[in-house]
DNA sequence: TAGAAATGTTTAG
DNA sequence: TAAACCTTTCTAT
């Protein structure tokens, strides 16, 4: 599930498995091989993201992983299951109590060995991301608020803002009453400065459920209880079904290739 | 069992 | 704008 909350998460959770010790590190599938024999049994100094992004440090070499649509961490404690399928890099170290910790990766877009001169020209290309306390949203505004395109189109641009996907594209719009149609420069600073806290927010809280969740908490109380899946979003995936708030049916329409949801309504303008 | 769809990005045209 | 890429999971037959 990889929007940027899964990314923050999985960052700290591999600097708290791995980080200060040394790992071996294999790629059983054979894409990276190369660069695994060149790791294997370094010490891992940090791990940490940006937006979509994630960067574990061994010395100058980082490795690169963006998980694209598919792209997918697992782990666990003791001893690793046997290598299948397409394995791309294994991590094993010794944990905290000894006890052994693995984490393998499979699907990704992105799993490369870059150096940190490659770090910052990623780290260039990527706009604020609402879960770094060092982001300015100013930064975003000023590309929204000067753009005839649609500000669903927008928030899907990392180099506008880092981090957001489609799940948390059309549920910050819905929670904010925008039309995804809005041009970016129809946004008011206002209405940005709302939409950005609120997404600072949903993905903090998404960090923490490790799933996103954008649904208020007594909306979902007043249904069944707190974390029922189906109560989990206003609009994405609820085509054809009535809005929460207001029961006009949810649209769907593809918006630059990907499919995009929301109410009629709540969401006229 | 086959096929489609999925929370994404890059490259080609 | 479309295709390609990588893998898993859900749905339809």
């Amino acid at each position: 599930m990889p929007e940027g909350h899964t990314l923050f998460r999985l960052a700290r959770e591999q600097q708290a498995a791995f980080a200060g010790r040394e790992v071996h590190v294999t790629s059983p599938q054979g894409r990276f091989t190369g660069q695994a024999e060149m790791l294997d049994g370094r010490v891992l100094d940090d791990v940490t993201s940006w937006g979509k992004h994630l960067f574990a440090s061994f010395g100058p070499d980082v490795v690169h992983v963006h998980l694209g649509l598919y792209g997918k961490f697992t782990s666990g404690t003791g001893l690793p299951p046997e290598p299948r399928g397409a394995l791309r890099m294994r991590w094993e170290g010794p944990g905290e109590d000894g006890e052994g910790v693995w984490t393998d990766l499979r699907g990704a877009t992105a799993c490369d060995l870059i150096t940190d001169g490659e770090v910052q020209l990623i780290l260039d290309r990527l706009g604020p991301d609402p879960l770094r306390r060092k982001s300015d949203p100013a930064k975003a505004f000023a590309r929204i608020s000067r753009s005839k395109v649609s500000i669903g189109a927008l928030l899907m641009d990392q180099a506008v803002l880092a981090g957001v996907g489609n799940v948390y594209r059309a549920e910050i719009l819905y929670r904010q009453r925008i039309s995804p149609f809005r041009p970016g420069k129809d946004v008011d600073a206002d209405a940005w400065a709302r939409l950005w806290a609120d997404l600072v927010v949903l993905m903090k809280a998404g960090v923490k459920a490790g799933r996103i969740v954008t649904t208020e908490r007594e909306d979902r109380e007043r249904r069944r209880g707190p974390a029922l899946r189906e109560d989990a979003h206003y609009v994405y995936r609820r085509q054809g079904l009535p809005c929460r708030i207001c029961g006009t049916e949810v649209r769907t329409e593809v918006m630059v290739g990907r499919n995009l949801f929301w109410c009629p309504t709540c969401q006229a303008v």
